[in-house]
DNA sequence: TTGAAAGCGCTAACAT
DNA sequence: ATGTTAGCGCTTTCAA
């Protein structure tokens, strides 16, 4: 039995426990095919006995890498402290990089020095790449990455590109494209839509592949059909009860944020009528109305591929490629809906 | 103007442009008093004129030191990517970590080697100390902790308690006695109560807080009016319906979690009956549920703290003292009810 | 196949 | 007040 001693446990005192040079050592530990079996075998049962952990800080400096990982959560605290899907993009994150051998560490805005700016974060060698989460209109921060040549990865963005950066985002122009291609094939017709506001990236594309299926077959959508709220529960439960004074009322009404479905069935629930809501899935949608059919947006599966197209990225030293995920639409009896064709 | 060119700038640089000698740079660097205005300040503009920033693999490799915490969040996937208070929770450990000058790693079970296990964070140098949200009982990670010397704060313990080990919680013993104080006081005496199973901690103390309220008011409850279950909509919603059953049947209920509250409302709302539902806010409760009170807990405030307090420990070598915080119940108004006496 | 030696960028004695 | 020097623990040439 080995004794715990406090101190740190270092290659040397494995190089000579076992007689043999500190750099053989290293070259066991980084599996090198040039070394003996026999002494391999040796240094890996030393090291297991005096329970040595490679100093990553040591390494990292030697090798100018940190096999780590920054997540830079959007601003706006107050959506992203009430956001659903954090816990599941981070495991997701988490879990890819971890399985590849990177480390994460998180950033949040609006405090100390590093942590504030995502380039930084790469300069000061905390970290080798960066996730932006869902970037803005001309994203300073995407500029900055850009200008400091940080392999980075984000959303769909629209902007100046760089040799560094890729994108990786969930297709509302194809979920908008399937939530309409469901509905008509369950029989409606007269269908309305709640979207983010018009400013939003991910509520347009979803606009507009709803309008593609909704011409695809063949029916119309009047403009006060079509509405662009605010993120809120109470403004989607307005949004979706006026659409239901109309004449005709719709028989069905597609949402794309998780949060705003909620209050569209409030609506239909105040209202007393028999209209189906097609949301953004999240658990509770699932408990409180378990009946119902739901968009499923793959947000662990977005850390993962976003992780992992960062450490290709990181590892090839040029951008891979741009990577769309799809929605799936759950039916109530827990079937998935596909339509083949993609837009 | 500077060119940027892609080579790291280092210390030795800024050295060789002012003429100065490498460790004086440091100095200026480091906030060293021994030192002159006059070369501070070629020092500093030379600094930013290089954009010179700090390689903290090298200051920690020389210092042994991270300066950053790792958050190891709990098992059980299913649990953790859908709760609510991780954004939160998380936020909190940021900001008050990058105000005090710590970066944070954050750690999923599950996957890769020095992730797996918190120690190893702490051995191979990607952090100081660690966050370990939620401990079972006699978890086998703080024993670990401990065993290996690691700073690290962590929940409510029972077990076996180490030099460097702090606990920093919710205290559901006040937030249950807070509940039962405040249903009374709006003049219920037939009160249930639904917790999760018998098996948490959390579950348990707010029971035992509910009932002390309880009796210090003079207010029987049987056991029957006590229902605790696995925390999904479902179970939360038969416990709940069972209770609305009973004779007499209660006034309110008083829930202890965030997402069973829904259940209970659930059963109610199908029950059609006029009974006072008492849970855990989260936003989504605020919004459903608008004319609730609710009990909130303080999550951001968790976060910050046991970052404060892991800081601390890993800055002075002891542990720091315990530490308590407390939920708030938010009336129906927006008024916030405290009931003096602490429990 | 293994050993010797240099050095990643920084801090912190020690010397001046 | 500033310069000199020695490492922190590791990887990686270059020799042998």
């Amino acid at each position: 039995m080995q004794q715990d001693v406090g101190l740190m446990v270092t290659t040397y005192d494995i190089a000579k426990r076992t007689g043999l040079n500190q750099s053989t050592v290293s070259r066991v530990l980084s599996g090198s095919t040039l070394v003996g079996s026999r002494t391999s075998q040796r240094v890996l049962a030393m090291c297991r006995q005096l329970r040595y952990v490679p100093n990553l800080q040591a390494r990292g400096l030697k090798t100018q890498r940190t096999c780590a990982l920054a997540v830079h959560m959007p601003q706006g605290s107050q959506t992203i402290l009430a956001d659903p899907f954090v816990p599941a993009f981070l495991s997701g994150v988490s879990l890819q990089a971890s399985a590849l051998g990177y480390s994460v560490v998180l950033s949040y805005p609006g405090a100390g020095a590093p942590a504030a700016n995502p380039s930084l974060l790469v300069k000061s060698r905390l970290a080798d790449g960066v996730i932006h989460t869902s970037p803005t209109r001309d994203d300073p921060v995407v500029a900055s990455l850009i200008r400091n040549k940080i392999p980075f990865v984000t959303g769909r963005y629209d902007g100046k590109t760089g040799p560094l950066m890729v994108c990786v985002d969930i297709d509302n122009v194809h979920s908008g494209y399937q939530a309409g291609k469901f509905l008509v094939s369950r029989g409606h017709r007269t269908i309305g839509l709640v979207t983010e506001s018009k400013e939003s990236i991910v509520g347009q594309d979803f606009e507009k592949g709803f309008l593609r299926a909704m011409s695809e077959a063949g029916v119309r959508v009047p403009p006060e059909r079509i509405k662009s709220v605010p993120v809120t529960f109470e403004a989607a439960r307005q949004a979706a009860r006026e659409m239901l004074s109309q004449n005709p009322c719709p028989t069905a009404i597609a949402v794309n944020t998780a949060l705003t479905v909620f209050g569209a069935l409030e609506a239909v629930r105040q209202a007393k009528m028999k209209v189906l809501v097609l949301g953004v899935a999240s658990p509770l949608l699932t408990s409180l109305y378990p009946h119902l059919p739901r968009i499923q947006a793959p947000f662990e599966d977005l850390g993962r591929q976003m992780a992992g197209v960062l450490i290709e990225t990181i590892r090839t030293g040029k951008a891979a490629a741009t990577k769309m995920l799809y929605t799936k639409i759950i039916d109530r009896d827990e079937t998935i809906f596909q339509e083949e064709s993609k837009p």
